[in-house]
Formats: structure tokens, C-alpha cells, sequence
DNA sequence: AAACTACTCAACCGCATAGGT
DNA sequence: TACCTATGCGGTTGAGTAGTT
């Protein structure tokens, strides 16, 4: 039997009471263990039912209110990246929680997204008139590519000799993005930290990467020890101005 | 003013995973 | 290794509210 059966704990909204007691407990001895606390704050409330409270609403910190034009950008971009994974979207949005996210996306974005995935494509690439080519080929002590094509075609520059299986790929996304995605493999066995960064330094040169960065919004950072840790890096830029601007040959 | 509809968001539920034994 | 428990996550629900007829 479970416990809830046996304790009749109480369901539905928190009363201001209950709240009160969660907090004045919490504030004298912390978060230890959220199955126990309940019967020691003196609150009938199953534990998982205390800690999405105070995760979502009586944490101090969290935000309450309307969510801003660049919260609101964070979260169409991170959703086209990461999909329904609002932990990790929320993550980018201090003060937020990922119920928060959610709510906000089914009540307000999802429609808005969907719009925005019919809007047309780009144009397709024909021999007339060639869509401009991405790449590193014209930029000074950078390896030259010889996979490149543009960003209709979905694949545009390859590494094939230092860095035989990372890749950069150009692809317009579910809702309407251009998305810039580099991944770094090093197969099997995870490169130095050097590796990592000469791929990187060949993918965003220096020139490019202060401009680059302001588009970033917190995606992973290629150069961090995490990335290192996984063999797998990557980041994503979705601002269509980004590739237009910062990466079409000179 | 009443009835109905649409929207919002707090909260619940089930499942997956991590960590401990 | 298997089992148990706690925690975290995403899907879903439903009460309350606002807007419309």
C-alpha cells in the first residue's frame, strides 16, 4: 500500500499556509530529503508535490511576470535546437522554470512557430544563379576545403584530413532558421584540448568569432572542458545574419 | 446579467534515471 | 547484479479567469 494511501495527503492548490510552512522549513534546514521534509515542516503534501512547488513557485529567484522579446527569441531558437527538452531550454533563461517554458510555449509560441515553418524556403541553388558558397577556403592559415557547398544543399564544409570526421553543416530548420551546426568528432578516443581548438580556431577564426559569439545566446561553448570531455562538440547559430554576413566568401 | 468559450498556469501523473544497498 | 528509493522531466489535466455572445 502506499503511502499516500495510508496518509490521505492533501491535493490541489497550495493555500498561503502551507506555503508559509514550506519556506519557514526549507529556510532553517534546507533541502535534505524531499520525501521526509513534508512530515517534519508539518505539511501533508506528498514530497514531489512540495518540491514542484518550491521549484516553481516559492524559490527565491524565480521570475514571475510576462516573458520578454529575448526570452521569447531564446526560447523559439532553443526549441528548433533542443525540442521539448524545457529543463534544458529553462536552463538558458535564469529565473525561469521549465513549467514556466512550457506553459508558455503551448499558450503563446507554439502557433507562432508553426506559422513561421511555412514561410517559403530559401531559394533553391541553380546554375544561373548559384547561391553564395560558406567557408574557410579564402581565409588566411585556414585549412582549404575541398568539400564545400552552400547552404540549400545541406552540406557545406567538411574537414577531411586533419579532422577526417567533424563536419559543419548548413541546414534551414522545422521552423524557418537557418541553422549553423559544427560538430567535432574525434573518434574513439577523445583528442587533447589542442585538437579542440584548432578545430575550432579553423571554424571561427579569430576575426569572425566576436561577431560570431553575439549570436551564440549561450550555446555550448566549443572551447570548454566539457566539450572536451565529450568527443562530441557542437554549437548551432540561427540568425540568418550570421551566415550572411560573417561567413560568405570574400 | 447569464451563458458559453477560450485561455492561462499551477499541479498532478507516469516514466526514466541516478545513486545507494 | 538486482532491487529500492529519491529525484527530475515532460505530458496532461482541470480550476480559475477573461473575453465574447
Amino acid at each position: 500500500m502506499s503511502s499516500d494511501m495510508k496518509t490521505d495527503l492533501k491535493k490541489g492548490s497550495w493555500s498561503a499556509e502551507e506555503d508559509q510552512k514550506l519556506i519557514s522549513y526549507i529556510e532553517k534546514y534546507g533541502i535534505w530529503n524531499w520525501s521526509q521534509m513534508p512530515r517534519f515542516a508539518g505539511l501533508s503534501r506528498n514530497g514531489k508535490s512540495c518540491r514542484l512547488r518550491w521549484m516553481n513557485y516559492l524559490k527565491p529567484n524565480v521570475k514571475r511576470g510576462n516573458f520578454s522579446k529575448e526570452e521569447e527569441e531564446i526560447i523559439l531558437h532553443s526549441h528548433s535546437l533542443l525540442g521539448n527538452r524545457w529543463s534544458a531550454i529553462a536552463s538558458k533563461l535564469p529565473g525561469r522554470t521549465d513549467n514556466d517554458v512550457k506553459n508558455y510555449w503551448h499558450t503563446h509560441l507554439k502557433k507562432r512557430a508553426i506559422k513561421h515553418k511555412k514561410l517559403p524556403e530559401k531559394p533553391e541553388q541553380n546554375d544561373t544563379n548559384p547561391s553564395p558558397t560558406y567557408g574557410l577556403d579564402n581565409v588566411e592559415g585556414t585549412q582549404q576545403s575541398t568539400n564545400h557547398s552552400n547552404y540549400v544543399s545541406g552540406s557545406w564544409f567538411t574537414f577531411d584530413d586533419d579532422n577526417p570526421s567533424s563536419s559543419c553543416t548548413t541546414t534551414t530548420n522545422d521552423y524557418g532558421f537557418d541553422q549553423f551546426t559544427a560538430e567535432y568528432h574525434d573518434a574513439g578516443s577523445p583528442g587533447t584540448i589542442d585538437d579542440l581548438q584548432l578545430f575550432w580556431d579553423q571554424l571561427c577564426p579569430v576575426e569572425n568569432l566576436e561577431i560570431a559569439n553575439n549570436h551564440l545566446d549561450g550555446f555550448s561553448n566549443p572551447i570548454s572542458q566539457d566539450s572536451y570531455n565529450d568527443p562530441i562538440s557542437s554549437y548551432s547559430i540561427f540568425n540568418n545574419d550570421y551566415i550572411t554576413n560573417i561567413l560568405p566568401h570574400p
